[in-house]
DNA sequence: TGTACATCAGTGAACGCGCGTTCACTGATGTAC
DNA sequence: TGTACATCAGTGAACGCGCGTTCACTGATGTAC
């Protein structure tokens, strides 16, 4: 049949993952620019010629860890701004989740906030492109009531832009949070959230004061 | 005499200065803990073992550079606060200052952007310890007038670090508009300098009806 | 001013090492009949 | 169901290469008298 996987498909694709999870673990002390090859499949536990089976190079790894990283963050928030309404309760459904998808996945979310600006310009070009598509589904939720008050196009996207620029800010907070063993320290943490919390209020006043105060 | 440098320590100077500069064009497309010793001295024409004569290693002459890329920057921005009062013209300034300064220390700002969530600790502790003492300055400067409203410390503080963030993004963002030759895109740079001014108005918006609207 | 000795920035050769990539291969899985 | 052939994920050995670091050195600059 057509869905079921045969065996080697299936082994192909765990060895996969199993590449793509010891890049992401040794991508916790390193940039991607540094990362071996042979360093992945030695952790991995296969010959480093079997990388070329799934990866053309590291940069192609790269990029794969990007969808991945961005993706459940991304479906989330959409989640969140399509079931909530009032700013209160979108900010607190958000940094909350904000603070839940970091403890589960913070290498995802260091890979992404340190490979942002990183020196491997394909993997850049991805999270940027990913971030640019955030924006334009934040600037759509938030389009209505602000168009129906006179706002501009431009002056939307750019609200947008400011929110998922904080929340990337806010995400990167939260890992700073965790000392370097991977426990978090639960003081810092509830800091960060509060912080990221008074921040996006005080958007939220000078949003409705935007142009009409 | 103290002040007047001999011929030996200015040569040496001169070396460092090479050693530093040759860092910060490789740095350009590529990431510290991926740049190599040799790859710099090579760049310099002098022999492998000449930089030890400088640097400790890679993440010593990383830490070197953060003073020198943040220093001047925090320097003009601290001008603009003591000199400046009203909003608008301190949105003003600070965009232009920071336009400015990215147009003229590219390469500088792109290396702490890089390494700031980068693979090198020691480099991110000190990039992180800069960012702090902008925003404690940024808190003071703006600390007087708050706390006349019943501003709390915290409050005061999540404010001035919410300015600092925003400004390494206009930055980053400034960055982003020049293409890879190095030079700027005129439409870009504007599109950019207007958003980030929307943005710090929105926040002051924010920031005058908070807690008291 | 001149001399004798000390300092030390930069040299160049050498080292062992791990890297990315290639290649012909093996043997389990898949497919056609 | 059984057989003969095709596919292809992973192997293991080999390669040439550039890396970071060490070392004894050189020779211009600095210093003491």
């Amino acid at each position: 049949m057509s869905h079921t996987l045969g065996v080697r498909q299936a082994q192909k694709l765990k060895t996969r993952r199993a590449l793509l999870d010891a890049a992401l673990r040794l991508l916790e002390d390193q940039s991607l620019s540094s990362l071996g090859l042979r360093e992945v499949t030695r952790l991995v536990g296969v010959a480093p010629a079997a990388f070329y089976r799934h990866f053309r190079d590291m940069s192609d790894l790269g990029v794969a860890l990007v969808e991945e990283s961005l993706g459940s963050l991304h479906a989330m928030v959409r989640v969140i701004l399509a079931e909530r309404d009032g700013d209160e309760e979108r900010i607190e459904a958000t940094v909350e989740a904000v603070a839940e998808h970091v403890s589960r996945y913070p290498a995802h979310i260091r890979f992404i906030a340190r490979e942002r600006h990183g020196g491997v310009r394909a993997v850049r070009e991805a999270i940027a492109a990913e971030l640019g598509r955030f924006a334009d589904e934040v600037a759509e939720a938030f389009a209505p009531p602000l168009t129906a008050d006179g706002w501009s196009a431009g002056d939307v996207r750019m609200l947008a832009q400011l929110y998922v620029d904080h929340m990337v800010m806010t995400a990167t907070a939260f890992l700073e949070a965790r000392p370097g063993d991977g426990s978090a320290d639960p003081e810092a943490v509830r800091e960060v959230a509060a912080t990221a919390r008074r921040q996006l209020l005080l958007i939220s006043l000078g949003r409705r004061h935007w142009r009409t105060g």
